[in-house]
DNA sequence: CGGTATCCTTGGTGATACTG
DNA sequence: CAGTATCACCAAGGATACCG
């Protein structure tokens, strides 16, 4: 047991973070917003107004996104309340999904972290050739060094 | 190859629409933001003042997070410009990391969403209760229904 | 101390098929 | 139209072992 002392304290110290981790709301939030469907979906609904999208054309405002993921991604905001799921029993059935109130303030989360993407996008850029210039730099030094 | 039409156009329209996710600074942006690791170690960073951490404290104050994990977060974060490594060649060797004024930047829009979270988590959880609670109800229904 | 390299497991993601 | 159910795949994440 003494021997294993080690990997189960780890063992234990990851449960109880992860533990914490899903009841912290910050983490939750950040899992959320980077989700690769929540932001194209809230962003989509937003743009609609507030009249709301009908399913269908969710996916077709969102090529590439399969049927289970759209549906997923739906599910667990509407659980979360952010979006508002709307059934009006014609035939065919017609549902209609928009934003809450909670889910436009989301959404203005969402273009502020848009906002600084695109402000700063630049920067980041030029600093991934530097690092990716000076990492090829090293590279052929070590090799010319060794030839 | 008419009848792979439908197919084919959802594959090319999933191929063009990642490819422009790719390019999109939001998304990179959003992936950024929602992964698992690099909130925490921005975070750390922050609060730690612009001194910076060496890379055996940043473990230390992310209990759970593997050397590889850890690791592969500050290079990427070091990559985009948001994390300085400095490495002063004592023996043993010393390494520290510091958030950039780029990476500042980021933790402020960081906080900014931790603001939101914990001022909107009460109803998000309540939503999640009432969603809960009805789809149980539901599931009741159906039941003492068949019985 | 501060990593890198490797293997292995897990689950998120998507394609397909079927239903009310 | 608006989903649900099932299967298959692959890549992210973690454990382990080793190097400078």
């Amino acid at each position: 047991m003494a021997t294993m002392t080690a990997a189960a304290r780890r063992a234990e110290a990851r449960s109880a973070y992860d533990a914490f981790l899903r009841d912290c709301p910050t983490s939750l939030l950040m899992a959320r917003i980077g989700d690769k469907w929540v932001g194209l979906v809230v962003g989509v609904l937003r743009d609609s107004g507030g009249t709301g999208l009908r399913y269908s054309d969710l996916g077709r405002a969102i090529p590439g996104v399969s049927q289970k993921m759209l549906t997923q991604t739906l599910r667990s905001l509407e659980r979360d309340g952010l979006v508002s799921r709307t059934v009006t029993p014609s035939v065919p059935a017609r549902v209609d999904y928009a934003l809450t109130p909670l889910g436009e303030g989301l959404g203005d989360l969402l273009a502020a972290v848009k906002d600084w993407a695109d402000g700063h996008f630049g920067e980041i850029h030029a600093a991934r050739e530097a690092y990716d210039r000076d990492r090829a730099a090293e590279e052929g030094t070590a090799v010319s060094g060794a030839a």
